[in-house]
DNA sequence: CGCGGTCTTGAGGTATCTCAATTGGAGTGG
DNA sequence: CCACTCCAATTGAGATACCTCAAGACCGCG
């Protein structure tokens, strides 16, 4: 039960420890990645967590037979990098150009972090539960047309701006990271894309902006059996 | 799903509990479920948190249109009810007669809890975001096949029990579970037992009890594209 | 022994995958 | 500014795995 304490572990907690201030004082450390560039592997020690200023990430982890799952995309204001034994337990690449706040967070085995910080990961971690529990819905038995639909309804709550009558985002992703990530062939992805702007549901500018028509049309898609 | 919080929860935490605010001391309320019982509701006020001691839960929930998904089966040891905004994200019921702790932790959104339980939570909570993650991995592009491949390798570690030179487990759930568990339908999870069954891979006894012959083939029937 | 439910098995339809060709857009160099 | 390249997205055609619907078998239980 007891980890034995890293030799850093001393510098890396010293600045709450010493000073019992709110861990939000320290200076933030932070750091760019370009697009593409990886934030840390499957299997890396987890010495951070990082919170997601600007740009998108995606989390990604790969089958013994190299088969790719997008377990993912985390957007400004979410936290990553949550350890299981220490761990990271998946990949974590930009998909855009992002920045990240660096929390140290040595320590997290043994529970000798600052308490608030502590409130806040539980509070970050059961977010992602809840979160990763509405992907679950939508990853079992469900159409491709139900699938995407969902997925964009999502990205609309979450990134959606108002564009006129409508709503628009950006979907900066290849269609593969979609693919992967709603379990489907990108093939499929592009085929239901078609099928949503035949119907009118949304427009596409430049393949990665989304500008959604009719909500309720895709809200039905979504939902419905067939 | 498969958090592996120790049984022995309480007593984890006593080398660093202090004094008599050890929430050890406090009686420990338990709550027994008769098979099929509900345990909570989505959408209920999640005012407790619950430690599995015996029997199988089952979380579940329903979409739109009234199908069912099962987001997981919590075993003894596993912790249930974390909450999201303070409510339960799902229905939770007993798969057959259960026992749990009932560990109250009010306020726990305002981080008025024993640090001490709030790091068991939070190691709780990051179980069970990894415990997802490799359950996102069985969901996505698999066949029928590596899904129930995937499934069985995973009950077997968790509550395989040694039978000579083989491996045993029960799986005490109907097949709707499974099907429901595994984005299948229930017919493809009867069928895929059969042909699992045909290839020597295991045996049924009294369809509720599983006898693993050939783990090798199994693990490459988890693996293999095709 | 008959009833009700679940599990299994069967036959056929269909959505998605696979493989392959075409289009389209961004970046490069003439 | 235009051609060229390269890679991703789209579209097409055929194969197939899974679903749907339906019938039959297998319990557990009254």
């Amino acid at each position: 039960m007891y980890v034995s304490t890293p030799p850093e572990f001393g510098q890396a907690i010293a600045p709450h420890a010493r000073s019992g201030q709110d861990f939000r004082r320290a200076a933030p450390q932070t750091r760019s990645l370009a697009e593409g560039a990886n934030l840390f592997h499957e299997g890396d020690a987890a010495r951070s967590l990082y919170i997601v200023n600007t740009g998108i990430l995606r989390l990604i982890r790969y089958q013994e037979n190299g088969q790719r799952r997008v377990l993912g995309f985390c957007y400004p204001g979410d936290t990553v990098g949550f350890p299981l034994d220490g761990r990271h337990a998946a990949d974590c690449e930009a998909v855009v150009p992002a920045q990240v706040t660096i929390l140290k967070s040595y320590g997290l085995q043994a529970g000798s972090i600052h308490p608030r910080l502590q409130q806040k990961l539980l509070e970050a971690a059961l977010q992602e539960i809840s979160s990763m529990q509405d992907h679950f819905m939508t990853l079992g038995r469900k159409s491709a047309t139900q699938k995407l639909a969902s997925f964009l309804m999502r990205c609309a709550d979450r990134i959606g701006r108002p564009l006129g009558d409508c709503t628009h985002f950006d979907l900066p992703m290849p269609r593969r990271d979609i693919a992967d990530y709603l379990g489907l062939t990108p093939e499929t992805v592009s085929r239901t894309f078609t099928q949503l702007r035949n119907m009118k549901a949304l427009m596409l500018d430049h393949i990665y902006t989304v500008v959604l028509l009719d909500r309720t049309l895709l809200e039905s898609l979504a939902e419905d059996a067939d």
